[in-house]
This record gives C-alpha cells, sequence and structure tokens, in this order.
RNA sequence: GGCCCUAUCGUCUAGUGGUCCAGGACGUCACCUUCUCAAGGUGAAGAUCAGGGGUUCAAAUCCCCUUGGGGCUACCA
C-alpha cells in the first residue's frame, strides 16, 4: 500500500516548487490508489508565519489536492522526545547543552537508491557530524520529527525536494538506530527562478495564491506543474487531472532542475479559458470579481448578450485579470488628429439609420478610408484601448445612444 | 572550501547504442485571415546534444576528466 506525504512547514505561502512537491506526491498516490498525507511541520516555532498554515490548505484545496489524513507535528511533541529518549538510552545519541544529538558512527557509508533517476546516492558518514535531533527548547528537529512520523505513519515513498537529499543520510541512520524499514526516497529537483536560482520568495518567486490572483486557473497551473519535469513521453500536452493521474510514474520524473518560465504558463492558461464553457468562464469571473461591481452588474446581463461577448472574449484574454480591460472603457487622451478622426466617426454613426454589425462596420470602413488611419484608432476613441473586442459587436450590444454619448465625452 | 545532485534549441522537453547532420511545445519572426487585438492556419529561424578524452563497427545515449549550474553545509525546514 502506497503512502505518501507532504510536509509542508508554516512559515511562507508556497509557491509553484513547493505545491509541485505536493501534486507528485498526489499524482503517485492517485495512481497506485494509495494514501495522500498532510503533515505540517511546525517544529521551529521562531520561524512559523501567522496565516501560513491557512494558505497552505487554501491552496491545496483550490487546486483540489485532497489528502487522506492530516497531522501537526506541535501536537505529537511527546512522541520524538521518547524516541530522542530510547536513543539516549541506547548510546546512541547524548545530551548537549539542552538539546539531544545523535551519535554518527563513522567508518561507514550510508547510501539508497533514489527514484528519480534510479540511481544509488551515497555518502561517507563522516563527513555527517552529530547532529542534533532534539533542541533545547523539546521540539526535535526535521530530522527526528520526519523519520519518527514517517515510520509512525507507514510512509512508503518520500517524495521531497532535492534541498534534502544531503540530509538523507541523517534520515538512514536513524532508521538504522530505531531498527526500522526505510521508505523509498524520491528526490524531486528543486524548481528555478528565470535567475537560474532556487524559487524563492526573496527572488520574487509568486505565491500560488498570488498566481491564483493573477486569474490564472487551476487546470492550467496544475498542467503546467505537472509537465515541469515530469513528461510521460509523446507530444501530448494539454492533460487533465484525470489523464495525469493515469500516466504518471515516478521513473518519468528528470533529475534535472526545471525553470519556471511564466509565458508558457499564459499560454496554457489561455488554452484553458478557450475550451472553457461559457457557463464555467461566467461562474469564474463572477468570482474573481466578486469585489468589482461594474464587472458583476455586467455578469448579469442578458445571457445570450453575454455568451456573444463571452465567446469574444475568450480568444483574447490569457488570464481571468485580463477580461476586465476588455469590457470596461476607459476615457482615452486623444491627439488634436484624433480628435478629428472622432468627430468623423461621430457623424458617420449619428446617420446610421440601423443600428448593427454591418451598418456600424461599413460606417467605420468610410472612416479609415477618408482619413487614412489604421483602425486601432477607433478602438482608442470608443473603448479607451488600441485593441479589444470587435467593434462593430460590440457597439451594436452597447447600443446607437451610448456609442454617440462616448464618443461625445472624448471630442 | 567540503559533500552531493545535475547538464539536448532562449524556456519546458522527446530521446535509454544504429530509424537523430536530433522530434514536439512555449516564446520569437514572416505570411494568410482582417475594423483593432487576439484566436486560427501555413512556414521559418533556433541545440556542432556543455567541452575534452575513452569504450564500440556505431554514442545525445555507456565510462572518465574538466567546466558550468544547482542544493546542502543551523539547536531552519
Amino acid at each position: 500500500m502506497v503512502r505518501v506525504r507532504i510536509a509542508p512547514s508554516p512559515t511562507g505561502i508556497p509557491h509553484i516548487g513547493n505545491t509541485r512537491t505536493a501534486f507528485f506526491n498526489y499524482l503517485f498516490a492517485k495512481h497506485t490508489e494509495g494514501k495522500f498525507i498532510v503533515r505540517i511541520e511546525d517544529t521551529d516555532q521562531g520561524r512559523i508565519v501567522p496565516g501560513a498554515k491557512k494558505a497552505i490548505f487554501e491552496i491545496l484545496n483550490w487546486l483540489g489536492i485532497s489528502w487522506d489524513e492530516e497531522y501537526v507535528q506541535s501536537e505529537r511533541k511527546n512522541i520524538y522526545k521518547e524516541h530522542a529518549e530510547d536513543l539516549i538510552r541506547k548510546k546512541m545519541a547524548y545530551k548537549d547543552e539542552g538539546a539531544v544529538r545523535f551519535k554518527v558512527s563513522t567508518n561507514r557509508e550510508v547510501s539508497w537508491v533514489d527514484a528519480i533517476g534510479n540511481k544509488k546516492v551515497s555518502f561517507k558518514a563522516d563527513v555527517i557530524e552529530d547532529f542534533v535531533i532534539l533542541k533545547s527548547d523539546g521540539f526535535p528537529t526535521y530530522h527526528l520529527a520526519s523519520v519518527v512520523d514517517d515510520h509512525l505513519m507507514n510512509i512508503s515513498h518520500v517524495i521531497r525536494g532535492d534541498e534534502w537529499i544531503s540530509s538523507t543520510p541523517k534520515h538512514i541512520l536513524l532508521y538504522d538506530a530505531f531498527g526500522w524499514d526505510k521508505p523509498i526516497f524520491a528526490h524531486l529537483s528543486v524548481i528555478l527562478g528565470t535567475d537560474k536560482t532556487k524559487l524563492s520568495k526573496r527572488h520574487g518567486a509568486k505565491s500560488v495564491l498570488d498566481l491564483k490572483n493573477d486569474g490564472y486557473l487551476k487546470e492550467a497551473l496544475l498542467n503546467f506543474m505537472g509537465l515541469l519535469g515530469w513528461n510521460p513521453g509523446g507530444d501530448k500536452e494539454i492533460m487533465n487531472i484525470k489523464e495525469m493521474i493515469k500516466l504518471f510514474d515516478l521513473k518519468d520524473v528528470n533529475a534535472a532542475s526545471p525553470i519556471f518560465d511564466i509565458k508558457k504558463l499564459d499560454w496554457m492558461n489561455g488554452e484553458y479559458l478557450r475550451i472553457m464553457n461559457n457557463e464555467n468562464l461566467k461562474t469564474l469571473l463572477s468570482k474573481f470579481y466578486d469585489q468589482d461591481k461594474n464587472i458583476l452588474s455586467y455578469l448579469k446581463s442578458d445571457p445570450k448578450t453575454l455568451d456573444f461577448i463571452l465567446d469574444l472574449a475568450k480568444t483574447r484574454m490569457k488570464t481571468l485579470k485580463e477580461f476586465k480591460d476588455l469590457i470596461l472603457p476607459k476615457v482615452p487622451k486623444l491627439s488634436g488628429e484624433e480628435k478629428n478622426i472622432a468627430e468623423t466617426l461621430f457623424e458617420k454613426f449619428s446617420t446610421i439609420k440601423i443600428w448593427n454589425k454591418m451598418t456600424i462596420l461599413s460606417a467605420m470602413k468610410g472612416v479609415l478610408n477618408t482619413q487614412k488611419t489604421k483602425g486601432s484608432i477607433l478602438y482608442k476613441i470608443t473603448t479607451g484601448f488600441e485593441k479589444g473586442l470587435p467593434l462593430p459587436e460590440s457597439l451594436e450590444i452597447l447600443g446607437k445612444e451610448k456609442t454617440l454619448e462616448r464618443i461625445k465625452k472624448v471630442l
């Protein structure tokens, strides 16, 4: 029975790197019909960030990465203490200024076969110092706590970030000291920022919550994250979570560190936006803009019209955030020449008897011909943006009166 | 510095000894479409597979060295 876990520490809001680790664990668990456990590792009381724990769960919930069991290490303090004392009794650990250190027996080699890349990794024990397992404040270090918990929780595969690879020998030493079976270790490469250093908040790495607020869809994020360092072979790139679960295998996970390039996420997000049906998109938009009265009321306009707008908007947005500029006009600053064009446009529009996209378009074309300009100027005049939803269609919906009002404002 | 991981187009990657003078995707560029911008379609540029040695009839694929990148080196995780 496969049992995997993620062990986030509530010291910050997860970014795409941490979250990918969670996702791979999840994919692996689902693929093997095993269990996925979340264990909050809050053993460093000093570094706890208020709200971080909540954010961790918020992200998992948003993405739909569901878990089967949940633990908090600070509630298990005594368990670790007992295990530390057990090692002291066995003379495998000793007290040192209020802390407890594990005694590392030198002259041995510690090794394991890592599931990522299926390669043997080995360390000589003499490069490992006697390390602290219980701090003087009574809390365990990660090393003790994770080993004890992984054993007690029957974790079969420890799938974690690459930054743990040099701590793994310590963990193996602990498993051996307790006489426990070891799990399979799989060390995922860390995701790098565009500056090629480990993704972290200091380098401006966005948290997943930021990405959510930027208008990325969970489906796109999941798909993108999944493909960072994992490839099931073949050319298929757009995959839903079910397909990923079906295909996921640790042997197809790369050992090299990928760089997070948001451009591809942008594209993928656009793809998901385009294939989404309007009903879902509407729901998503209302959630996303739940603080924006203008958008909210816009979304409540005649369903048929809205449907039509949504179809036009879909191909023009990469994120939900971009919807706003597509439908809400702003007052442009026009040059003298542009004002002349605006005037001509006003006149042409005024004479239209039957206001529809055909007549609007021919009026627009008339202006473009006589004034010899590009269409973008007409967009600037009527919407404040030099690009946007097709004017004939959107102005028809707006209506003649309102259109003329708008143009009048800028004259 | 020490230890460990790692190395294919700018980026994500396919590739596990011959079918690869290296395929796909993003991005970029061009053209088509066109009221703008997208989307869509077509096409192009882009990697002497980090460099150097081996092994082999044959290497992006195996081995070694060098170099680059990354991680760890806390009573942080």
